[in-house]
DNA sequence: AGAAGGACCAGTGGTCCGTA
DNA sequence: AGAAGGACCAGTGGTCCGTA
């Protein structure tokens, strides 16, 4: 019977792989523990789910709600979402219903193989190949099971990733200053913003380049706050460098 | 009183280099006399004028179908399309209500041009900047008054161009094969994907990659046709191949 | 309050088809 | 008939804001 609310949705078959599928996303992302989806790969290839369930329909709406066994956790209704991200030390595995920085960034990861497996299929049925984790790549994630995985959630950590692609040490010093002071996710977020537009101010203002140049980061969108603040910052940084010297724009 | 057309739909001032503007277009293009358009080349920067005419609104539907004067040229209210394209030899040019196969490549040129300022006005924005020609690009040329460069046409005849750049000679040798036999530009056109799709084959079948490496076709996203084309003949290829050499599937 | 993510929206790539 | 291009459309990048 409990079947019925993750069918309405999926009608593809493997009912019963199905099941066992949500189990694991529950137990990856839910749970927290993500050494489970590390240590157990194969996971996320070639399933289906489309776990669409709390936009709750008519009947079910109703039906539902009433059977609410809270603790059932294999394909109950209310549709669990991720657990919030909390500071992690690196290697710091996040206890109670939180996930750590480093599920966070595996997650990424977790993308750029979606995005290769797009990629080689498309290569093989001739089709236009995307370079970038595009909303294609979302779609093949969720229809592969890993519905833990959507673009909203990656967009907005971009940044944070691309500074641990960028530079681990200064990363990882970051992510131990923060854990200490005790600050929460968003904190720690704004504050990834900082160093790297001081990478950025060494290597030309480039940000494009500095993305396309790294080999994890160039499937990634260099996100608009982030070009936004390198720009400003530079030409905050010209203006007063011209100022200085007493010259008039152009200063070699 | 021959403004109001124009102005329905362009409120931006500038009124007098308007209609100056709206000659030089009609005399490049619809005259099919491009060398003026490329010897006076400049023309194309800074200016605007919408030309959405021909979208025929209520009141001036009405007015404006009485006074059909017909030849007065300046700024006549039935939007003259650029004239039709012709099988010419190279430097050959187009005579009649025609133009010739070196303005079409020249277009292409052209794009290229606005592309680079439009790349170059993003860059000082700190903005995002498009690799490649993008409805953005098309937008930008209109506005600098290029208002017979649009969309649909360069897309059309991109793989020609792709010819015309990556073996010219080849390319040249069809011009004057189609001209002599009295071929349409259709059949031009057509023409145009053998060669290409031979010289993919030669090159590994990588389309996307001989497209990306050339310094001026690498703006163009690669036509789709052309993209089926090298994928089914590479198809073929391969299943002949392994039928001769009586191997399954992985030859070498 | 802080955070996750469904869902919306403006502008894209692609090209059809009403037009001349 | 052959051809030029306005205009449409499905699916994109981007992110807001109703939700938990």
């Amino acid at each position: 019977f409990h079947d019925t609310a993750l069918d309405a949705l999926s009608q593809e078959g493997l009912s019963e792989e199905h099941v066992q599928q949500e189990k694991e996303a529950a137990a990856s992302g839910g749970g927290g523990t993500w050494e489970a989806a590390a240590s157990g790969k194969k996971q996320q290839r070639r399933k289906k789910a489309k776990s669409k369930i709390s936009s709750m329909e008519d009947d079910e709406a109703d039906s539902d709600r009433a059977d609410h066994t809270k603790d059932d956790n294999v394909a109950t209704v209310e549709r669990q979402r991720e657990h919030p991200f909390i500071v992690t030390e690196p290697g710091e595995v996040a206890r109670g219903k939180k996930n750590g920085l480093d599920y966070l960034f595996h997650l990424y990861e977790q993308c750029r193989e979606f995005l290769v497996h797009v990629q080689s299929i498309a290569k093989e049925k001739g089709e236009k190949c995307p370079t970038k984790v595009t909303n294609q790549v979302f779609r093949y994630a969720k229809k592969a099971g890993a519905s833990y995985i959507n673009k909203p959630k990656m967009r907005h950590y971009v940044h944070c990733y691309a500074l641990h692609c960028l530079d681990e040490e200064a990363s990882n010093a970051l992510r131990r200053l923060y854990k200490e002071r005790g600050e929460n996710v968003g904190a720690w977020r704004q504050a990834c913003y900082k160093p790297l537009v001081a990478i950025a101010a060494q290597k030309g203002w480039d940000i494009d380049l500095i993305f396309n140049t790294h080999p994890r980061l160039s499937i990634w969108y260099v996100p608009t706050k982030l070009r936004q603040l390198c720009h400003a910052e530079r030409s905050c940084v010209a203006a007063s460098a011209a100022a200085t010297t007493g010259t008039h724009h152009l200063t070699f």
